[in-house]
DNA sequence: TGTACATCAGTGAACGCGCGTTCACTGATGTAC
DNA sequence: TGTACATCAGTGAACGCGCGTTCACTGATGTAC
């Protein structure tokens, strides 16, 4: 609990904190600064004496939600081993549970529109998630017979854009747009289906 | 070519497409009635000749998406007749070509943050749109075995997120996300890998 | 333990800006006779 | 063909608002002696 008083004690933190939730409840573009701090029980201005301004706000709350999905991603792809293929699934999963989970970091890491190059920092962080699912991919694509093998940034990028239209138009509440199926379900099978199409499960399974 | 003096012309109509075009480059909240009024030529006031607000043009532009959006689908499925299946590559291939020819469209209809559900009409065309998939993705679901048949409309669901997936991470410039393949390629083969899933097309194709 | 002082983290007022929207208006167009 | 008039589609000024940002300031904290 930090202490209340002419100094806030931890700001810069609750500011994140406030714009996360901000973001989350009224989009990428809802959030201001000046509401954030109002929700920090601060001035506007204070902000200033954490950030150099709005987009550096925001892009710190994607810097820390990557550094979140990044471990997310390592310890799903660690708990599937030495099954290539149960790493490969976990990650796919983790994926969703992360976006389910912190809805605010991802729409700053993906759709606040801030460049993932914004900072050298971000760009590495981004990379080093990213990496965890190519790696994945790689692991399992050796047990595809190697004529018949697609590139493992390939199945990766395909399993990504699986999660994130999951994500997108079926996880997240939008707006008249219900979805079919719970959308754990949904992702859970496309990547059945298409690891099938791999020839990397049981086609009766 | 319409005639230009104290009267426009076709106002409503060149609202629409500044509109358009300032979605397209700007994002989704980039877009402002002033700025799109001044692009047309005319003072913000004369907007709301033609619209109820901001809201207003925004959902118009979406609904004429949903229009084109809906007869390429439909285009894309009759052509594919009578196969089933090229019937459905082809719709899932329309997708992402509506896609990348309206950006601003597509924007206006799955980014914008308007509810399909805001008039009747527009959940309607929507519905129309979304139909077209369903119907490809069912009569496909007649080719598999009843026993391994998932249902028509997850299976629909799952080529709309992958669809989506690729529009919004590898076909727009996303900055700093660059694609590690060509959109088009990478929706084809991940189509063609989940369809395999499915036992509809060769495994040794 | 007490005091002087530097440092730090906040305040609050002010700024210029562009926004969406309203309003009374006026210029242009089309129609009736 | 010409004139009177209704209708329509725009203008332009004004509004209140919240935004991001700046600035000189001040209250609180920590440190040196």
């Amino acid at each position: 609990m930090p202490k209340r008083g002419y100094h806030h004690g931890n700001l810069r933190q609750a500011l994140i904190e406030a714009a996360l939730e901000l973001i989350e409840a009224r989009g990428p573009m809802g959030f201001t600064l000046s509401e954030a701090a109002k929700q920090a029980g601060v001035t506007p201005a204070a902000v200033y004496r954490h950030f150099e301004g709005r987009e550096d706000l925001i892009a710190e709350a994607a810097l820390q939600g990557y550094e979140i999905f990044a471990d997310l991603m390592e310890y799903a792809y660690e708990k599937g081993q030495p099954s290539a293929l149960a790493a490969f699934s976990a990650t796919g999963r983790a994926y969703l549970a992360f976006a389910r989970k912190y809805p605010g970091h991802y729409i700053a890491m993906f759709e606040s529109g801030i460049s993932v190059n914004r900072t050298p920092e971000l760009a590495a962080i981004a990379q080093r998630a990213n990496g965890v699912l190519e790696k994945a991919a790689t692991d399992l694509s050796q047990h595809i017979p190697e004529d018949k093998r697609p590139p493992a940034s390939m199945f990766s990028a395909h399993i990504w854009a699986m999660s994130h239209g999951v994500v997108e138009l079926f996880a997240r509440n939008s707006p008249g747009r219900a979805s079919p199926f719970p959308p754990e379900d949904l992702l859970e099978t496309g990547i059945g289906i298409y690891l099938r199409g791999l020839g990397l499960i049981n086609p009766d399974a």
